[in-house]
DNA sequence: TGCTAACCTTTCGAAATCGAACGTTCGGGT
DNA sequence: ACCCGAACGTTCGATTTCGAAAGGTTAGCA
């Protein structure tokens, strides 16, 4: 079924224009976003250099400068984990809070406007479906 | 629906690591794959770099790097177009088609894999509702 | 014809990314 | 107590990518 795969990549692509041309408002490149994203997603619990290197799909050397950047730009804080030393805890700043507060307006606005097409029920099932696919693709990586 | 948006990025991302995974057997990068399957699905008709770069989602500049590397490796040539001088015209070489037609039996191997879960009516759907959504965010552009 | 605006490709410097190697630290085994 | 393998973050050099500017070509228009 070429035709399912074409059509997941042509969303993706539409998407991920959508998001950068949202993004370049707020002067953050769409890997920095990931990065917020998932901190604020983990809430109040840290997470490591390596953890976002994994969620955001790219090269934990790559985190590092990644992450000298936005601590410079006082979006996010390094400290040294007390438990394990060897580890590095990444935290949002008030100010990186604040970003990712005050943008997630704007990303529910970009939602609702991509999936306008479909109803609700249609939306639940896109979901269940691509949440069966992923489910199978967990099951072959293991 | 932060759900659909979420299973998305989850699904192209595993997808993306398939498709590295049977790339790195060829020594081909997923944007060098990328031009190499533009230009098979082009069929006869050539395509110019810029065109490949807004198909594969990347800078002009970019492509012609590219496209340096593949002319270099004999995957692709360039040649001018005689009636519009200023563009320049890519094609597959022998070579290039050769292992296109090789490596479509892997990818076709893969696609099937990926959709193991789902049976012929549930891929239908599932493929006509991610081109709902393309027909809206074509519109929306537009 | 001559001129201008637009387009296409390439070149160039800057930035991002990657893979490999390194130093440190943790945990298990002897 | 000691050593060794594994994990973690970082540094380094090489590769890839991008944005801006340059060079060459076409099409429209006076």
């Amino acid at each position: 079924m070429q035709r399912v795969i074409t059509a997941l990549y042509g969303v993706t692509k539409k998407l991920d224009q959508w998001y950068a041309r949202q993004l370049a408002d707020l002067d953050l490149t769409q890997g920095e976003w990931a990065v917020v994203a998932s901190l604020a997603r983990a809430g109040e619990d840290c997470l490591t250099p390596s953890q976002l290197a994994e969620l955001t799909s790219v090269a934990p050397s790559s985190m590092t400068h990644r992450l000298d950047k936005m601590v410079q730009r006082g979006l996010v804080a390094r400290r040294p984990d007390a438990d394990n030393r060897t580890r590095t805890l990444v935290s949002l700043t008030a100010d990186g809070w604040e970003l990712f507060t005050s943008s997630i307006r704007e990303s529910d606005v970009v939602e609702s406007d991509v999936l306008r097409g479909l109803d609700a029920e249609e939306r639940g099932e896109l979901a269940r479906l691509l949440e069966e696919v992923i489910a199978q693709l967990d099951d072959v990586d293991a």
